[in-house]
DNA sequence: CTGAAAGCGCTAACAT
DNA sequence: ATGTTAGCGCTTTCAG
């Protein structure tokens, strides 16, 4: 057969190797290594010596072959230079790190197709975990999709995790670590209806992805509240970008209603609004404030300084490791939703 | 022996149900999995439709071991969050996914001994190349260890790259993907001294890692090529960090020498640069003028926007990809520089 | 074009 | 405490 040494022609230091250099059997390098069995110290210190001068590690393919837990984590997340999810992406590997896992990450740029097809690709390496982050789709046919991808894992032994995400459903195999999405939109809208403003722009609303939709929800709630009619020509559609929020403010000052505070659905859409009222005159706060959403860096450098509300990433990505990992663990929720709330700096001014 | 289904009571659908099922020979199944074989057209229909019945996907490590290669690429970088970082990591990232393969992240801190170790996991995981990103140390022993691994990584079949830090040595077989660091430095600084500037503070010196020295020799080569003496009380060292940069700026303006412009050693700097200077009443540029380095996206948002100079990180990610990659190729060099140019913006006057 | 057989490197049950 | 044996799921000769 193929005693080939390697695609290329290498040869791997392998257990075998150490072992007879060591002079003893395999199972008892792999003893060892795995330290969870007795091995007379003797044996044990050679072994190590053996180890060491061949430069040995083991082959993790073959360890997770044979059984023993794959330790690693995927990560799937639409970029990773967006600081919102870099973030996420950062705690995950965090508590992945603290818990002896390595993650494998892939990019989907926001394709529910691409997703699924990276998806399956996950499914292959047989990791402890598949976290999905960030806004989903919301068609029939592509939840229907994720739904049987969530009962593959879970027949595998492994599990999906909605990061930042909504439930499946509550049938499906799926751990789901939200944030309040909904409640810090209603807090930051009613924190503007407090400071007298009536008249709030939303920047960024579709309904094609749950996180806009949520967060418009909040808004809407939040003037139902405070007895305020919403004007349905004052939520403006949009991307979760930089260009959005700048051409949807520039139509607004142009041809839309009158506004005196603009809820921009992220704080990347917000600094396209901050740039288009400056071009167009406006001073912020004093004519018009502005606030956004996720509390990403940047937001703390713009002038004025943006307030905005803080989402947890960090600890959103931490959770989806732990939950996942110890979801056999008696008191380990696999339903959490973190909160948020308002971080509040230089640019409202009260009405 | 131990045909036990799985750690956990699971059984995954293998290759053999896949046969099974369609009643031919696992071979069979695998060849048309590699479509590298000629197979019947009526077999391959039913394996095909044995494998969708069943929801079957390849075990990649079962294919890792078997000879095949791992299709994956080890990424290792001191956080996912800066800027600076997560946009390689993105270039890699997609490049990666280009070449059909996932990455395998992990992060150091910027801890030398915590990235020794993290390489030496990345060794058991066999990936097709292991890049390292990011300032490097400079001890000894370190280069030593590091070169080692270049070593072992090359007998194994695999590549070590080095992703924006310097290389180990011509003999050490890696690949080296660096970016002007010092060229950009003279380039940023000559526009300084050309505007008229005599008194200019470089902030975030070091001589710790490879970064700032390289930053720190193109400034002095800028005076030197002008004629204008250095003033070592202006090369002020500090850390990659906006509160750095704030208290080094405060020093300088408390009790240092005179200037009119601050280059701090990155865009992140200079953020903490521009907050001091706001908090000592001082205009940007008309009273001190202030560049950065990096071009992170937070530079176009600041007030005044930043004088910067310009680093390729997306491409520095994909080229450190494809060159591991494509290594055997003829006219594939394996130490490349990418170039560096100055973003000229707001924040400097001419004296 | 297809199947039988061997083996990748490791771990786990079974004997000592 | 250690060695023997079997087998994880797959790919690849080698026969036919």
């Amino acid at each position: 057969m193929a005693r080939r040494p390697s695609a290329d022609g290498r040869r791997r230091t392998t257990i075998k190797d150490v072992a007879t250099r060591a002079g003893v059997s395999v199972p008892t390098v792999s003893r060892v290594l795995a330290g969870n069995y007795p091995v007379a110290t003797a044996t044990r210190t050679k072994v190590l010596r053996a180890i060491r001068e061949l430069d040995y590690v083991v082959n993790a393919h073959a360890r997770a072959l044979a059984g023993a837990t794959t330790k690693t984590i995927a990560l799937v997340l639409h970029d990773i230079i967006s600081p919102f999810f870099s973030h996420i992406a950062q705690g995950v590997e965090e508590q992945a790190a603290a818990e002896g896992r390595v993650c494998l990450v892939r990019t989907t740029h926001g394709d529910a197709d691409r997703e699924l097809a990276v998806v399956e690709m996950m499914r292959e390496q047989h990791g402890d975990a598949v976290i999905l982050v960030g806004g989903a789709s919301q068609r029939d046919e592509y939840r229907e999709r994720m739904t049987r991808f969530a009962h593959a894992l879970d027949d595998a032994g492994s599990r999906l995790v909605l990061c930042g995400r909504p439930s499946l459903g509550p049938d499906v195999p799926a751990t789901v670590v939200e944030y309040d999405n909904e409640g810090g939109a209603f807090a930051m809208t009613s924190y503007l209806l407090s400071a007298g403003h009536r008249r709030i722009a939303f920047v960024g609303a579709s309904d094609m992805a749950s996180t806009p939709t949520e967060r418009v929800g909040g808004y809407v709630r939040a003037h139902e509240s405070f007895g305020v009619p919403v004007d349905p020509a004052l939520i403006v559609p949009g991307e979760f970008a930089r260009s959005s929020g700048h051409h949807a403010t520039r139509r607004l000052l142009e041809h839309g209603p009158e506004f005196t505070a603009v809820f921009a659905v992220t704080d990347i859409v917000a600094t396209g609004v901050l740039h288009a009222l400056r071009e167009a005159g406006r001073r912020v706060p004093e004519d018009v404030s502005v606030v956004g959403y996720d509390d990403i860096p940047v937001a703390a450098e713009l002038t004025p300084t943006l307030t905005t509300v803080r989402v947890p990433q960090l600890e959103l990505g931490r959770t989806a490791v732990r939950l996942a990992l110890h979801r056999h663990e008696p008191g380990t929720g696999q339903h959490v939703v973190l909160g948020t709330h308002i971080v509040v700096r230089d640019s409202v001014a009260p009405r």
